[in-house]
DNA sequence: AAAGTTTTATACCGATCGGTATAATATGGC
DNA sequence: GCCATATTATACCGATCGGTATAAAACTTT
């Protein structure tokens, strides 16, 4: 059985969370077509059948290692959405995105965004799967922009969709735009940029 | 000798230009780690000893499908810093880009973006290839913005490294955001919203 | 201590990877 | 016709791909 954990039988020589964290720092640099099984084995300390009996396959290890980082890297996100206006949602965005992306420690960039952008056949449920993670994003985010739109926060005639996709585009747009080796402080104008249009649109201003 | 067009010897059997057009809508839609020789042998309709031949090895192909890309593909861009305003140029720039991307024809968003975001470690070269081509433009649209920073065109206190920086993450997250499934109409609002921006920041507004 | 269970390490699987040696084939020059 | 030259098609190269069979090792239960 697959990620049993019965007290029976030899016990595990790793620990399953670290090997899944070494798992995704593989793939975040490298995406899933460029990462090798050897790659991952060497990396997470373990040997092959180790790694299928713990994970599936490749392609089940890659979906984990994804949980993993919208848990651990990507949850700025949603808690963004939560906050009380919609400037303020987007402030709290834009801040942890570019301080996330220009963190020195962690791969660059998103891993949904690049992991498979372009890929092999054999990638492509996998490719497809992570539009699926960015399209929820983008319809969260459209639920955001609504409902700003629904308490009177933005001007007459404004699209709240069009705000959203947006926003999306610029969050996308950074995740690249800071594999060029642009610093944290361009990314910030940026960031700044984007909030002064969302200020604009804005009822109040 | 590689590439020689010697009227002696056993004449070439395919035309040259429409293999390499073949072989970048092969790279362009699987990325470089994502395409194999036989991908790229099939599509061409040549075997691999011509291909080698020709083009001397997948990278070196990569490398000539992607200034076949930037010719036929990405003139556009250099095409609208030639334009009289920063506000024509980036009107330019924003409708061809939104043109361009939507064109059901040829695969979604730029192989100069998307063709080795994240890659093996063999695919490393490409990969700063890439980067390389990425920071050339983002110069080139730095210079097109100082210009109208001298010329006048832009407000007192606005930096125009930092909206060069800002067009370029628009530009790079349109092309990851139609990859989301986003039609032409949806992406011309986000340009419409990035023109705005620009606007906001023009002298004489 | 013996039996049952699970993970370990090693060695291996067929398929595919990028790349090339070989030899047949098709041309121009003589 | 014959030679030199260049491209063709085929078959092959060692290495690596994702994935697995096998059996030794380490544990719990009885």
């Amino acid at each position: 059985m697959v990620g049993s954990c019965s007290a029976l039988g030899r016990p595990r020589c790793f620990d399953i969370d670290h090997a899944l964290e070494q798992a995704l720092d593989v793939f975040w640099r490298k995406g899933y077509d460029g990462t090798s099984l050897n790659d991952l084995t060497q990396a997470m300390g373990i040997n092959k059948p180790s790694l299928y009996s713990a994970f599936g396959n490749k392609e089940q290890l890659f979906l984990q290692a994804i949980e993993l980082y919208e848990d651990r890297h990507g949850a700025f996100f949603y808690q963004s959405l939560e906050q009380p206006t919609l400037l303020a949602s987007v402030e709290y965005m834009l801040e942890h995105a570019v301080t996330n992306l220009s963190d020195p420690t962690q791969p660059q960039g998103c891993i949904v965004v690049q992991g498979a952008l372009l890929c092999s056949d054999a990638a492509s449920s996998v490719k497809q799967a992570l539009i699926e993670r960015r399209k929820q994003g983008g319809e969260a985010l459209k639920e955001r922009v609504r409902l700003a739109k629904a308490q009177g926060e933005l001007r007459d005639g404004v699209s709240a969709d069009g705000l959203a996709h947006y926003l999306a585009t610029i969050l996308q747009g950074l995740t690249v735009h800071v594999t060029n080796g642009v610093s944290e402080q361009e990314l910030r104008e940026v960031a700044a940029l984007a909030i002064e249009t969302i200020k604009r649109n804005l009822a109040d201003e």
